[in-house]
DNA sequence: AAACAGGGCAACCGCTGTCTG
DNA sequence: TCAGACAGCGGTTGCCCTGTT
């Protein structure tokens, strides 16, 4: 089965990103979310593939990102992490609010792994690893520089609208996040099949009715179809997902699913 | 001061899994 | 059951920056 190309790519923009595109991005999702990342460059009036734009959202722009050097802390849990999961950078970013997988798979191929080979087994010394002083932060406003020469540096310019922006995307997300981190950072059946139902219905609803109303609060919680929750069910022969010690949690699931209360708090209880 | 090499990170690419109709 | 469409994942690449000679 062939697949279309996410986007035409005559006249689409490619490379570093410009302060105008990410305020525009930035923007766009503040107003409507992003229930269709495919659709969202031309709604946005962007030139750039809706993968790109995803991608600059994830890695870049999001308001919960945490910027600067991985302390050592950090490290010894991405290295700890690393020996349980392999390379699931997305079930380690899991593990490290504000940190991404990108990043983290940076890391670990340009300082963790290199320490590893070295002897050093990332646990017991806890020293942070050497960093050039403010390179990171140098490098993206450069980059847009070398791209735009007036092009400004978005440290500075654009976090106070970035920031004013995290709380409404945030507040927005959150909901949805604590529920599906699990599921939509890992990759695979098999891990999905170990944590999680293999849909879990809020994560079906919240795609789809999103793609298809394209606004975002039916971007949010719904109840899901007939026929995913047969599926649900032939699959696991239980409505929860089964995890020990995690019942509480499962029973606001089985409430929702009941009520299909759009609000309900489906926070993972630790 | 200039040239070069390597480091570091953002972005891209190709693929997979899962959905709906 | 199949095809088409989508989001998301991990691997890879390109380019800028820094340190060294």
């Amino acid at each position: 089965m062939g697949r279309a190309p996410c986007c035409e790519k005559e006249g689409l923009r490619r490379g570093a990103w410009s302060p105008e595109e990410d305020q525009r991005l930035v923007a766009y999702i503040q107003q409507n979310g992003h229930p269709n990342w495919r659709a969202l460059p031309r709604q946005a009036g962007l030139l750039r593939c809706g993968k790109s734009c995803r991608l600059r959202w994830i890695n870049y722009l999001r308001p919960d990102i945490k910027r600067g050097n991985f302390s050592a802390d950090e490290e010894a849990l991405v290295v700890r992490l690393h020996r349980e999961l392999g390379n699931r950078w997305s079930a380690i970013a899991a593990q490290l609010p504000g940190r991404t997988d990108n990043e983290i798979k940076n890391v670990w191929h340009t300082h963790i792994k290199k320490r590893l080979e070295d002897g050093d087994d990332g646990e017991d010394k806890k020293k942070p690893r050497k960093s050039k002083p403010a390179a990171a932060a140098k490098r993206s406003s450069a980059a847009k520089k070398a791209a735009d020469p007036d092009a400004v540096d978005i440290s500075k310019q654009q976090q106070p609208f970035l920031t004013g922006v995290a709380g409404a995307v945030q507040q927005r997300e959150q909901r949805r996040d604590n529920f599906l981190h699990g599921h939509r950072t890992s990759r695979g059946p098999c891990f999905r099949r170990q944590l999680w139902p293999p849909h879990p219905p809020s994560r079906v609803g919240a795609h789809h009715q999103g793609e298809k109303e394209n606004n975002l609060s039916s971007a949010s919680f719904s109840r899901p179809s007939k026929k995913v929750f047969e599926r649900w069910w032939t699959l696991w022969k239980w409505p929860f997902p089964p995890w020990p010690g995690t019942w509480p949690g499962s029973l606001r699931i089985l409430f929702f699913f009941l009520s299909g209360d759009k609000n309900i708090s489906l926070c993972k209880e630790s």
